[in-house]
DNA sequence: ATAAAGCTTCTAGCTACTGGAAGGTCAAGC
DNA sequence: GCTTGACCTTCCAGTAGCTAGAAGCTTTAT
């Protein structure tokens, strides 16, 4: 299979497939003229990084959730460290945005946006309001 | 104010400080010696920009922000388009790690985690079970 | 024969910093 | 006067994960 192909089974453009062999996850065959082509096996690994990303998940983690793939005595413990791990970061991550969605609204909803000069949200950000 | 004593005033590391001079949003003059010397208006712009990143603006945006600042005779609809958007933004966030949240706590839930090899993470990563 | 489509490699750019090296400046202590 | 240490300076490189584009080879169709 050539990459052309490879980007509508795996959903990945063609740029990011070769990102990935050049750091290393995937390792496609050549043909003698030079072409890459995959096997089943390479396009399989490809979607799994699809998804894994798609999840959130960090270039290294694929990496290593790769390996615990091919390794048929791996331990689910392990699997599921990653994961957890993951999971710990996504939540700090909606914190953190909520955090800034809550003052964000409130400053929004206080400006009453329209051609008068004076502005809630850049006294806020300028600090006006709080004692400094 | 030399630039240690901006780090705490700002609460900015000096390093960022410079690189927010270096992409031209803060100008502070220099003395004979060439260090850079901030005046309090220089300290307000950049603790404007702590503020304004700590709510997740992009830099643009906060030059943008900065400008409108600056301009007397803004209107208030001009900054409260860029907060809209922004606000926008952080929520399409907000909903895209809710949803990889939802479908990682569920395979995190599904996996034992223990010392076997079988786990549903790497199944569903695999493409296991969804017909291909 | 030639044009279009597809492939290759290579370099550079994106965001927003951050780390580190090499070196100038200044105040204190001996 | 000299040294030590804490400042300050600039410049270069690296981070994550691609993405854009240039220059050039191969294959296929007309």
């Amino acid at each position: 299979m050539q990459i052309r192909e490879v980007e509508q089974s795996a959903g990945l453009p063609a740029k990011t497939i070769r990102y990935y062999e050049e750091i290393g996850l995937v390792r496609p065959n050549r043909q003698d003229n030079g072409y890459r082509i995959y096997s089943t096996e390479d396009v399989h690994r490809l979607r799994f990084l699809q998804r894994a990303r798609g999840l959130g998940f960090s270039i290294e983690d694929c990496r290593a959730l790769l390996s615990l793939y091919d390794e048929t005595g791996r331990e689910s413990a392990d699997v599921r460290a990653i994961a957890e791990a993951h999971l710990d970061e996504i939540d700090r991550k909606i914190r953190e945005l909520k955090g800034m969605r809550q003052t964000l609204a409130h400053l929004v909803h206080a400006c009453h946006g329209d051609d008068r000069p004076d502005c809630p949200i850049l006294d806020d950000l300028a600090g006006i309001g709080d004692g400094v």
